[in-house]
DNA sequence: TTATCAATCTCGCAA
DNA sequence: TTGCGAGGTTGATAA
């Protein structure tokens, strides 16, 4: 890994353009050749970027140095150094990754439990009920025997009303399980996706996490 | 900005837990005190981080040194060096920050201005038209005063023709708006997009941005 | 390889 | 502040 610290005017052409006047930035250039471009703020996002794989040319100019860097769709990153404070490298090696505990297939976990966080009387199914177009989250039974088809979603936006949509489309061809309600579960829900899914007769259910995991919260209602 | 090339394990705990095992890696700390974690491959995306604003408390142990970074929600990033290979740091000063061009705004702004692109006679009814369902991107009357609800897009995809399907059914059943012919229109229609845009009866119309713009340029007219 | 969906998404705008 | 949609989205997974 390069990092330099330099005094640059960094244009992009590809996807969009984009200008960066001269200012002092990081410069990191990454052992795939990727090169990012930092400022001393901001989130996580680099000003500017190349993704691997690419090429990078350097040129030395009468005031300091140019970086073109290019890929294969034909995108450029000019880099115009007029000033370089550090130039400094380190081979770090190949990282052994990142490994994470997730959140969203709990939730599905959770509500299969917990099923009667729909309503009194609701019974599983089956998590990951198959469809021609794909698995559907839950499907239930609920008090007096009609068939629930429950979608999850840490936070609930209209693809998930669409997604729901069709999967009730399809269910509810099926003469044993016609009519099947469609609930949308979710910790959070836009509130374009509770209009949507309102609109269609889908209930929408908010999902208390840290209810769930430990006691039944009579505050998470179905409506 | 504060550098460090540094063997070390990372652990963070919040929206979910990770754990990275000890490796060398790349420690950005930016003036605003959030911290990146980098190896020496992978796109512009961090292995770790903690977006500002946030709280960074230095420890010395026996054989390196921790960093415990904290937010206000309480998540915390904890990184334990071992072997510290470089550590500089230099003032980089406020980014004047990034000039875009081209993205989807432009396009609703330039086909705003230029609304006979849909064809001769149409005139503008208002950008962003307000719906239960969120904004339609334009609404315009054609030549003979039947409403046009329009949805710009830089790529059109399926999601588009969707989106445009939901605000058509919705504006259809405004007596004073009914009926309203829909239009998607992008300067890349993907054919997925396009047939399933024809089979709803929703126009698509290629955009030219520079032609646009072009038509836009002072120098270029008459009087 | 392509399509689909989640993301510690980030970022900008507008109500 | 919050909500909402775009993004040079990126990244992972299944078909």
């Amino acid at each position: 890994m390069r990092l330099l610290i330099a005094r640059c005017s960094v244009d992009y052409a590809g996807r969009l353009t984009s200008h960066l006047p001269s200012a002092l930035r990081l410069l990191m250039v990454k052992a795939d050749g990727s090169v990012l471009v930092h400022a001393d703020g901001g989130s996580y996002k680099p000003l500017n970027w190349m993704s691997p794989p690419c090429r990078l040319v350097e040129e030395e100019t009468a005031d300091g140095m140019t970086w073109t860097v290019t890929n294969k769709a034909d995108e450029t990153l000019v880099i115009a150094m007029d000033e370089i404070v550090l130039d400094t490298q380190h081979p770090l090696g190949v990282d052994p990754g990142l490994v994470k505990d997730g959140v969203e297939a709990h939730l599905q976990a959770l509500l299969a439990e917990h099923i009667d966080t729909l309503g009194p009387g609701h019974r599983l199914v089956r998590r990951e009920y198959p469809t021609a177009i794909g698995p559907v989250d839950l499907l239930a039974r609920d008090g007096d025997g009609a068939t629930v088809a429950v979608e999850v979603k840490r936070r609930a936006e209209i693809d998930g009303v669409e997604q729901l949509s069709r999967y009730l489309e399809l269910l509810n061809r099926d003469p044993l399980l016609a009519p099947v309600h469609g609930v949308l579960a979710a910790q959070e829900i836009r509130p374009q996706a509770r209009v949507l899914a309102h609109d269609r007769g889908i209930s929408t259910v908010v999902l208390d996490y840290d209810a769930m995991r430990g006691i039944d919260d009579p505050t998470s209602r179905l409506f």
